[in-house]
DNA sequence: ACGCAAATGCAATTCAATTGCATTTAATAT
DNA sequence: ATATTAAATGCAATTGAATTGCATTTGCGT
């Protein structure tokens, strides 16, 4: 069993690794100074263990035993991305999110266009689909480059 | 002024082209055996002059005076990409679409941060910024690749 | 011309995402 | 420690894209 006995006076393992990664959490919220809040440090620390970028639903699904407000999720997934602490990757018009790996860590996603699932593929150095392993090389149907930034009518007018 | 003597016998020069438009549209169904439909036949003809990706909602816009249906507007979007005559770009969740140029003429998209305008860049033969022209080098502040397809653990189930 | 499947028009609906506002809370100054 | 205040929260209402149910119309093969 996960859990240790009831007469220990610790706290169980689960709840430690809980409790630790709310405190990296609040570590990154205040390197950011940002504001430690408890909904905010729930959804950072979701984030933290995820291992898939992650919908806003998802996350507040994940965390719905601690009685979260949606919108209350939404603005902080906002607010961390804006910080940088989060980077987003639209699926079919969702909004997931996900770790900021960090600029050049920059990773492309794969979406499985049968079970919905996106998966994070190693980062590329040159780019090209001849260096990734053979499995994902079989998987891929499709791709899309999307670069943004301002337009060259837009940076004339600034 | 554009339109001719209303004397004239002869429809004007911009209804002219508006009807080749409409006609090459039909030409378009009929070759892909889809139904030719005046609402559809106004979407697709309202595809092949747009000069960049395109909304349901805009299209709908430019089609108003026709009083065209939203919904339809979205069925025939859905049923010519089905078909391979559209492709589809989303931008912020939104989908935009614009005529499929083909598989060996897929082309990466930018989108400006600051005027939202969509723009379809040259394709690159080999991969890479550095063969962007001057401007739109100048311009790109990040990127995002989406591959898809069927993910490992999906093939080995087909 | 006829018959039927497909497409349309219209309204209602779903779902992601945002927002207005009264209340609570975290960080700061006292 | 306590008061202060701007920021964040909780909840409900709202927006906006996209989809859908259904009665009616239309394209198209026979």
């Amino acid at each position: 069993m996960t859990r240790r006995d009831a007469h220990s006076g610790e706290p169980d393992l689960d709840s430690r690794t809980r409790e630790e990664l709310r405190e990296r959490a609040r570590v990154l919220l205040r390197r950011r100074s940002l504001r430690v809040t408890q909904p905010r440090v729930a959804v950072l620390a979701h984030l933290l263990t995820a291992d898939a970028p992650t919908s806003c639903a998802d996350v507040h699904r994940g965390l719905r035993d601690d009685g979260q407000d949606l919108g209350t999720v939404y603005r902080n997934l906002r607010v961390l991305t804006a910080a940088g602490l989060l980077q987003v990757v639209r699926v079919d018009g969702v909004a997931h999110y996900l770790m900021f790996a960090g600029g050049a860590h920059r990773h492309p996603h794969f979406v499985c266009d049968t079970c919905g699932r996106i998966c994070c593929l190693p980062t590329l150095r040159t780019a090209g689909v001849s260096e990734l392993d053979a499995r994902w090389r079989a998987a891929v149907r499709g791709a899309s480059v999307q670069l943004h930034g301002a337009c060259p009518e837009c940076v004339t007018m600034d």
